[in-house]
DNA sequence: CTTATTGTTTCGGTATGCCTAAAAATTATC
DNA sequence: GATAATTTTTAGGCATACCGAAACAATAAG
């Protein structure tokens, strides 16, 4: 059974399926998946049951939720939407990266392929969103860097902020005001006692300062290490 | 009764019968409401009891539908949103006048007070949207040339293009490959004999060249006459 | 003025997508 | 291995927005 056209709720339910394994890779139960998009659980079992018909997830009852083929085509797509839009609202109506998200999550759904296809051409097809998440390409494939979370960095790594995630707007304002931006140098100094905050050193631009970073902050944060051989894993199309 | 967001049918419902009376002034009924927004009958009657319990419309059954001020209020807004978002797609994303409607249909219900009022500002606040149709200020007010259609327009009349009917892709395809512009220079020389199409000059740009108009063609321009005391209607806020 | 014709509304029904509460399956604890 | 706790699904409902068919009003035609 497959549908013409997906609905808009069908489209967040398979983006936010497919981003929950990208930075990690525990698979979604339906409970996290109601929570992610909030509503409730039942919700999700009765919409889980429209994906498997329309043959976009595989699912057993009582199990984890997976992607199809068709199902992860579309995820890309959507994320792809997501993140260009985000870029172009920042890079073009001079919006803040903590501002986008929301914009964005309504916009996915309503414009064409071709006017994500001409902004991507006026943006010059960008790689990455402003908080740094990989753009897949047209064709469907995506260029993930290897990045860990800071906060699971030991002592004396160095490296790059590759990614800062967007979950939470108020973090991105903090991190704003900080001047801590995406590509920012950054060497871990240790801990404070007794598992305290992270202490880091980060120069964006100007001279380097040190920070004491909450875990919340810390987990935030993606760091690329320098060494030759951190590359990046490309999927698909 | 009253809603906090109107939903997106409520949305169009109220922008299409405000748009009947922009260029006319019959009162619109449930059956030419209905062919408009493409539905059944029923369903406008439906809505329009909505409509009236929320305090946008006032109507009496059986008889013609009227906006009320909030009614007003929100239809401008939405002109506003639908022809400003026509004008950015032309002029920032490269679209071509006949593509901007369908894309701007549904835009307009998805995006912010802020994403309006940004693109407004990068675009600077233009006055007008790619047929010429006039784009309401943000505090409501409206400007609109007074005009004529060229099909009523007798020989001799000069004047300029300041309105294009963009109801119909194909004929704005037509005047596109006519190169006949908005702001163009037009005289009525008169029309072939028993009633046959209308017979104009248009200068637009180059030498003016003459055309035989079909009435579908002649009806879809409006033309400013030049004439001192020609003005233009302010409504609003 | 009475009967057609046309326009409009009401009625019963469908599709989405969400909810709460109850039932069922799974997993954890004793 | 049996019971308790948690997760997941099912059942019954609600809101929105649409439809076709039937009922009802308002005109038009005879
Ligand atoms: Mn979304
Ligand atoms: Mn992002
Ligand atoms: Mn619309
Ligand atoms: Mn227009």
């Amino acid at each position: 059974m497959k549908t013409s056209t997906p609905s808009s709720s069908i489209e967040d339910y398979v983006k936010v399926i497919y981003s929950f394994t990208e930075w990690q890779d525990k698979p979604i139960t339906s409970t996290r998946l109601a929570q992610r998009l909030g509503v409730a659980n039942s919700s999700v079992s009765e919409m889980v049951r429209k994906l498997k018909d329309q043959g976009l997830v595989d699912h057993k009852p009582y199990s984890a939720i997976t992607l199809t083929g068709d199902g992860v085509r579309l995820a890309v797509s959507m994320v792809r939407r997501h993140r260009l839009i985000e870029t172009f609202l920042v890079q073009e109506l001079g919006y803040r990266w903590d501002e986008v998200h929301d914009e964005a999550e309504l916009l996915e759904h309503a414009v064409s392929d071709t006017f994500i296809e001409r902004m991507a051409a006026k943006l010059g097809n960008p790689l990455r969103d402003p908080h740094g998440d990989p753009i897949p390409a047209a064709d469907g494939s995506v260029q993930v860097p290897a990045a860990h979370r800071m906060n699971e960095l030991d002592a004396g790594h160095t490296g790059r902020i590759t990614r800062i995630s967007d979950e939470n707007p108020e973090l991105l304002r903090y991190l704003a005001a900080e001047e801590i931006d995406l590509d920012a140098e950054v060497e871990v100094l240790g801990r404070r006692p007794f598992g305290g905050p992270l202490v880091v050193r980060i120069g964006s631009g100007g001279t380097p300062r040190e920070f004491d970073l909450a875990e919340e902050v810390a987990s935030a944060l993606w760091v690329h290490s320098e060494d030759a051989h951190a590359g990046c894993s490309v999927t698909g199309p």
